[in-house]
Formats: C-alpha cells, structure tokens, sequence
DNA sequence: GCATAAGTTTGACGATCGTCGTACAATGAG
DNA sequence: CTCATTGTACGACGATCGTCAAACTTATGC
C-alpha cells in the first residue's frame, strides 16, 4: 500500500489550486501550515467524518500538498512546503497568509 | 441587467481558487494578464462553445477576478488585479508565474 | 487473546461542475 | 429594413465532488 505522492516537477497547477479550494482542506493546510509538526489526521480542528478526513487528505496528498507517513495505526501530515515553493513560487506564502476574513473598522 | 461584481473586501479565498482551478478559466487569466487590455470573449484562444465561455467568465466575474464591462454587443473583459493584490498579495502573481508545465532537460 | 483506537474502503446520496445545442436579445453594417 | 455578429438564457447531459455510515484492517494496551 504505498502512498502516491507526485514528484515537485509533476505538480499540476490547476490542482493544487483545487484541492486549495475546499474550506475544509483550506484549514487543514493553515493548521498544517501553524503547527510547523507532523500531525495525525484525529488532531485537526475540522468537523467532518473519519472517511471525509481521509479523502481530504487523499486529495492534497495527490496534489502534492502534503507528505503523509504512517505510524502505527496513525498518519502523519507534513506540508510540503520546500516543493511547493520551488514549483510554484510565493503561491503557499500567499494562500497562508490571506487571512480568513477581512477586519473592518 | 446588472453584472455583479463582489467588492474586494468580499472576495473569498476558496471562492478565488476555485475560480482559477479550472485550466480554461486559468488559460483566460493567463491570456487577459498578458494582453494589458480589455479582452472580449471571442478574443480568446479557448476551444469551448459560446455558451460555455459566458458561463466560465461569470464564474470569474462573480470571484472578483476579472471585470466586465458592456460595449455594443461585445463584452469586455479586464483582470481586476490591483484589487486581488489588495486583498490577497501575492496571489495573483505567483498564479501567473507558475510555467503552464516544467521544462525538462 | 481481546478490546480499543486510527484510518481505509466501499458504496451511496444529493449537489455542483463543465460542456453543449438551441433559441433568443441587442447592436452594428449594408 | 435586413442581416450578420456577439453574447445570454435555458435546459440538458454525464462527470466529479463533498459528505456520510457501515464494515473492515492494523496496531497498541491490558
């Protein structure tokens, strides 16, 4: 059961940016980005199904988004931050920093 | 038959991203950000029928990411990037910086 | 061994998406 | 006026998406 994770070059704009797209895996990628740790599916703050987080994780796994590397009965999340950079320069920095809703006066 | 357009402090980040996942509607940004004018529908190189570019360009407009602006029976089309700067720095340029595919050696 | 915990797999569901063709509206050229 | 051009509106279609529950696998702890 290996876990496909697409080489730096082979990422895909088109999906990264759609597997950006989902609110859900939206935080999922900001706690990710805030915790510099791996963390296991069970420690993120979303409130979605086990089989919903798997597929989540599935599909930024896929685009090349995150690392995942089991232990034990866990899995664990790492950004791919250093790749993503070098591929799609700035891109990341600009997601993560778009903050979550515009502070009016 | 106003067109809507969402003020910048409106514009949502997955909203945005989803709007660029979509590789003809990314080829459209990509397009309008070279050409630093007003572009009308028919004055892209996308292979899709009328009815599918009025749909992918509502679909842009209603982001925030383009404008549209109504002259005779033609519609033109503006990327509405000091607002995206604004509201989400970076973003835009590192869409528009990311090579369409990896050059290999 | 047995029970618990963490994820996966499968199959389902309604919703959305990208695409098209046809019919229609509005403008500009002859 | 008539006709070509440019785009919209309206369904329609198959495909994908996000979600879940139920059954299963795999490792850990007693």
């Amino acid at each position: 059961m290996g876990l496909y994770h697409p080489t730096a070059e082979d990422f895909d704009l088109p999906t990264v940016l759609h597997a950006l797209s989902d609110p859900q895996r939206l935080q999922m990628v900001r706690e990710l980005a805030e915790a510099e740790e791996e963390l296991p599916c069970s420690g993120f703050a979303v409130s979605v199904s086990k089989s919903t987080c798997t597929h989540h994780f599935r599909v930024l796994r896929e685009a090349g988004v995150v690392q995942q590397r089991q232990l034990g009965t866990s899995k664990l999340n790492t950004l791919r931050r250093a790749e993503l950079d070098a591929r799609f320069p700035g891109l990341l920095d600009a997601v993560l920093a778009a903050g979550p809703a515009p502070v009016p006066a």
